[in-house]
DNA sequence: TAAATAGTTCAAAAACATTTGAACTATTTT
DNA sequence: AAAATAGTTCAAATGTTTTTGAACTATTTA
């Protein structure tokens, strides 16, 4: 009884999840599973912080983080729903 | 015990998936869940036979669809077992 | 054997995604 | 209050993907 995504959705996730880069911070997110900040996810990926701030809005946007904002910091986290919807259930929407 | 799909691999088949057109392959062969030539999804996609081919290739290279050829036709039809490995099964590799 | 059909290949053009560095905002520390 | 830190925004440059049309191969039909 959920919403079926659009195409545009699934589109966006899977733009998102189409980048050696973002695969990446998914790997490391998920293996911590916790908040991480940005900042500390630019440097374990050896990136820049404006490269950062282009994937992470890519990923936001596609709904697999989920972002907070602490004081100066953005804290990220893996959205598993998001996941869950467009991958693991892929059969149920496509 | 089945080898882990290395990130190129992943990254082909969220590429793969990452166009509009290559979704609608993928739910036209969904629902007929049967081989059908390149030309008969060509023209229900109303695409060239160039960007037909073109996207053929990348759904086979991502091992999306499996192809087998019949006199001077292709046809093709959905490899399940790929969705379900970087898809289905997402986290079992991430 | 000539014409038609199914699909491929190639290079150029067009469209789209990513990176870069400088300038910026907001917050925290000294 | 000044300096430092976390992150954003912008436009230009670069890189990658997709589309296009013409020429091609292989097979089938007339």
């Amino acid at each position: 009884m959920t919403k079926q995504p659009t195409t545009e959705e699934k589109l966006k996730v899977f733009k998102a999840l189409a980048d050696p880069i973002r695969l990446e911070v998914i790997h490391y997110l998920n293996g911590l599973d916790q908040a991480v900040s940005c900042g500390e996810i630019g440097q374990a990926m050896h990136i820049s912080k404006t490269s950062g701030s282009y994937h992470f809005k890519i990923l936001q946007e596609a709904g697999l983080i989920t972002v907070q904002k602490v004081a100066r910091e953005k804290y990220v986290k893996l959205d598993r729903s998001t996941f869950d919807e467009y991958l693991t259930h892929f059969w149920q929407n496509v």
